[in-house]
DNA sequence: CGACACATGTAACACGTTACATGATTTG
DNA sequence: CAAATCATGTAACGTGTTACATGTGTCG
């Protein structure tokens, strides 16, 4: 839902159109998150079918078809900023993942493979910062979206660490056999 | 393609049916990360149409109909362990399009929302320290989910305190009007 | 004229997800 | 026996994403 209501946020702006919203999206995520014009129409269509927008056709000598906003789509938006993201249900990322399911694969080794992603994670920190001292105007976008990568690399590798800790600690303690099947369920309020 | 990898290498173990991998994926991830059970049999369909997976037919008195990793299922496998998450492309990161975004919403208050996604963040830790507190055993898979969130909050945090941050000093600063169209292209090597 | 960017749009597919249908088996 | 659980499966939908088709305007 992502793409869905940014497209949504760049129309309570004023009407706008496809291509126009393109260059937009593009230009508040820093230039560093494209977006196939394609997808900005598949969006727009599914947006005016559920009512958070409206077509004006393209009058006469228009060669552009502009999109507006309804109040019903104005209510989602603001609905919308306000709420945690998705993650809220199952956040199953995709890295926790692998190195969950990496602990009952028979030939992987866990270590390793966490090694591999610190290892990637590092370097693309490396990458990010070199682009980011590159960087000498203050670019509010760019700023928050190198930022971002900055922090979630960190934060992966920060949890990599973890891992290995726990890892390396169950591994010398006790046989883990199937683990007695609880049936417990953990439920966090959201 | 985090379920269907996930489902692959529980496969790996050997042959297994639906409801125990629903089982064993609950699991492996502390029983934290609930799983439909039809989305077992969506997802080995899908496996089994991309040979990943082979069926072998309930024989007669069986009830349950196993499922076995084929060779390229498992090689694979192996590919998806060491590969850096999907990220690697757009991240699109959901909260940070909505701080991205706010600051183009006429009537948002951009720093309104960043405070009441940071208030949900550090409630959310305080949820989840809580329950890790609380937890005598110690238990591989709990615990790596458990701190996967936890830090993934606490990333949350330490970027939302950086964009407020950079979101107050471009207030402050230059009339940012419509932002010279650079036509930039940001690309970090994978 | 020819190439290129602008502009709109469609068709197709991917995965994730849920709600529902259908039997068989166990258990109170 | 009735209810709950086990077990398999299907139908349907959602968003994200790409590749492609089509036409127009512009510029060297």
């Amino acid at each position: 839902m992502s793409v869905r209501h940014a497209l949504l946020a760049l129309l309570s702006d004023g009407p706008k159109y496809g291509m126009q919203l393109r260059d937009e999206y593009e230009a508040t995520t820093g230039d560093i998150w494209p977006l196939n014009v394609g997808q900005v129409y598949t969006t727009l269509q599914r947006l005016d079918r559920d009512g958070l927008i409206g077509s004006e056709g393209a009058a006469e000598d228009e060669r552009q078809k502009r999109f507006r906003i309804t109040a019903q789509g104005e209510a989602e938006l603001a609905g919308w900023l306000r709420t945690p993201p998705g993650p809220a249900a199952p956040p199953r990322d995709e890295l926790v993942t692998k190195v969950l399911v990496a602990t009952r694969v028979p030939g992987a080794d866990v270590a390793e493979v966490i090694q591999a992603h610190r290892r990637q994670a590092v370097e693309l920190m490396q990458e990010w910062t070199r682009l980011k001292q590159e960087q000498t105007e203050l670019d509010l976008p760019f700023a928050l979206v190198v930022d971002a990568e900055l922090t979630r690399l960190g934060g992966i590798v920060r949890w990599l660490n973890l891992a290995d800790k726990h890892v390396k600690r169950a591994a010398k303690a006790p046989a883990q056999g199937p683990a007695p099947r609880l049936r417990r369920r953990v439920v966090v309020r959201q």
